[in-house]
Parts: C-alpha cells; sequence; structure tokens
DNA sequence: CGTCTATTTGAATGTACTCAAAAGCGGTGG
DNA sequence: CCACCGCTTTTGAGTACATTCAAATAGACG
C-alpha cells in the first residue's frame, strides 16, 4: 500500500492519531510515472506537492545557453515541489523529472492547505522538514565555494550512497556543476591514484 | 523601542492578538553588538536565534585552507542563525559577525520553543520564513552554477540594492565565492564599458 | 597623524570548459 | 541471437575564466 509509506515517513517526526491519518490519506493521489516523464515543466505552476514512494526524480533549471543544472534529485520518502512556484502560484523556471519508473503522492495546493489549517502538527513536520533541506543546501553553497570538483565528487558519494550506482555520470555531474567531460576525468585519476 | 521593529515584522505575515504580543515580547532580549564582534564563533552551540534591529551581520565559514566563506547577510528586519546547530545544539562549523554597530533581539532556544508550543501562529510565522529563505538559497545555487562571476556580481547589485554600498567589497566578492581582486577586475570592466 | 585594512594592477598559473571524435553499453526489433 | 540505435563515457588538444602572489595606492578609523 503506498501511503502507508507516507504515514510512516510522517510519524518519524510525530506520532498521529487514527482521525489525522484518515484525513492526511483523504488528500493524496497516488502516482504512477514513467522515466522521463515530468511532473512539472518549466513555464508551468507548480500546482502539487510530490511525495516520492519509489523510483528517482530530479529537479533542474535550463540556462539561456540550454544548459540544464540540476538543482536536488529526490528518491525514496523525500518530498519534491518547485516550493516557490507552490507557494506564490506563479509560473516556475524549473522542471521535475523521473530519471527512473516511479510512484508519487500528489498533494494538491488545496489540499495541503486544508491538511495545514486542520492539523496543526502537519505544519510543524513541514516547518522541520525544509529546516533539514534549507541546512542541506546551505552546506551545499558552502562546499561549492570552498572545494575543487574532485573533493565535491567525493564528498556526495558519502553522502548520497544509495545514488551512486543509481545514476548516470552526466547528471552527477550536472548537479556538482560541472561538464560530464571532467567528470569523466576526475573518476580516471582517482583509479590511477 | 527595539521590540517594536519585531512585532512589526512578524504582523506582516499574520496579525496578533495584544496577549500574544505580550507573550512573544517576553522571550526577546534587547542586545547591543559591536562592529566584527560575533554573536556565534565556530566550535561553539548556537544557542539563540537573532533578530537584527539595526546594523548589518555576516555567517560565513572557514575552509582548510584557512579563507573565508560569506554564506549569508542580515541586516534590518532579518533573521540570523545557524540553524542547523540551533536545533541539533551541535557545534557549529559558522560564526556570524557585525560588519556594522548593531542592534539585535536576542531569543534563546527554550524560549522560541516556548513560543512554537504556546503560539501556533509562529509556528506558521518561522515555517513561511525559512521557506522564503529556501528558495534565495535555491536560486543562488542555480545561479552559481549557471552564470559567470560578473553575472552574479550585477545579479547581487540588483537583489540586495541595500547593501551594495555598505558592504567593502570583500565581503560581496567572499558573498559571490571569488577573490577581491577578481572582483576588483570585474567593476574595472564595468566601469570601461 | 599613523596604522590597519581595502582596493587596484599586473604577470604567471591552474582549474575547469569547449569542441571533436572514438569507444562502450544497453535495449529493441528483426 | 545478432545488428543496430541512442545515449553515456572516455580521451585529447586548445582555450577561457578565475586564482595566486606581489606590490603599489588609496581610504578609514582611532
Amino acid at each position: 500500500m503506498k501511503v502507508s509509506a507516507l504515514i510512516l515517513h510522517l510519524e518519524s517526526f510525530i506520532p498521529l492519531k487514527q482521525e489525522e491519518k484518515d484525513r492526511i490519506e483523504e488528500q493524496f493521489v497516488p502516482q504512477t510515472v514513467k522515466r522521463k516523464h515530468k511532473l512539472l515543466t518549466a513555464g508551468e505552476v507548480c500546482k502539487d506537492y510530490f511525495f516520492v514512494v519509489s523510483g528517482c526524480f530530479r529537479m533542474f533549471g535550463v540556462d539561456d545557453k540550454g544548459f540544464e543544472h540540476n538543482i536536488q534529485f529526490a528518491s525514496e520518502k523525500d518530498w519534491i515541489a518547485d516550493i516557490g512556484s507552490f507557494y506564490s502560484q506563479k509560473t516556475s523556471q524549473l522542471n521535475i523529472e523521473a530519471l527512473e519508473p516511479s510512484e508519487v503522492l500528489r498533494i494538491p495546493q488545496l489540499g495541503l492547505y486544508e491538511l495545514f489549517n486542520n492539523i496543526p502538527k502537519i505544519n510543524r513536520i513541514f516547518k522541520v522538514m525544509i529546516e533539514y533541506k534549507y541546512i542541506e543546501l546551505q552546506n551545499r553553497v558552502l562546499q561549492n565555494f570552498s572545494s575543487t570538483a574532485e573533493q565535491r565528487y567525493l564528498a556526495f558519494l558519502e553522502q548520497y550512497p544509495h545514488l551512486k550506482n543509481r545514476l548516470p555520470n552526466t547528471q552527477v555531474a550536472s548537479y556538482l556543476g560541472i561538464t560530464p567531460e571532467f567528470l569523466s576525468k576526475i573518476r580516471k585519476d582517482l583509479r590511477d591514484s
């Protein structure tokens, strides 16, 4: 049952009453996503928040030269949405795309607001979740400034061991902010040493 | 009165009852901070959250070569803390330092938790605040990947006009992730063109 | 007024990118 | 089961963006 993964995840933050669980389950819609299919396309408004039950996604932007830059990956038990677009209901500059066949639980804006208004715990859980994500991003900014591409690659392997054998290197390179060619050279150097 | 700046700021998110305002004011301690004085030093635990009433701060990390990297600035009506350290009560790797003579309102961990537990609105306000900061950071990551130092400098000037004539260029360079020398060359090129 | 810090400038260097091309790998259809 | 296609990975040569180091100049604060 897909929804149980979500409830399990939420309860790892704060235990929920049965009545609360029921109300939460009501708002989520299960969805199967094919590889390369997009949950969000730049130019659209991000109307839903997604909880990843299985599979893997990337969120990326495209610069003026047409190059894609991965901002984050999301796999099992992770959340993904362009929260800037979601809360403002302005068009998004970002894309969310499945890197594998995946299953998600989708909650539309109104459904989530319903939960925020009626279940205070959900507010607290979402506050804590975004705090974690904020800390992660902050570390990433700091790391991008203070270390070489090779050090960042090694740090990525340590921090996301469950992703390293699952993603093509071109996706990892895009996440690290380097070209696939350069990542290939880094990997060669690491093998040789 | 220092505290009124805080209440005004909070009410820009959600209106508060007089009773709530009183409870909030109780928890904050006004503090004057001299230039170059630190609110947080790497190696300590971040025990307080700060609201900046006047002045300006930088938060920075130091890499293994001893170079400082500015993660964020905080001036009037902004909040600053190493939230990773604050919530986990583990030692921080970051420093928070006044760039100008400043005034802050300090709230200790217990005081903030008291507010979180007794005033649900405060939870929602802090959730929204961190969401804004998250979006800002995300844009910064994307920009660092997709544009040159010159473009990032121009974007910085546009995004933080109130800071541009207030900060030494070495601080701006550290925020942009470049050397002061290179920023100087960028500024020269912009003047010449 | 002196000291300390910030800014500018230049030459040599390094890290990562561009472009091009070849080799590898996995899946699909005949 | 093999051949082919698309996509990823590797390799190399030349280049660009940004750094390092050093030194001169300018500014700011006490």
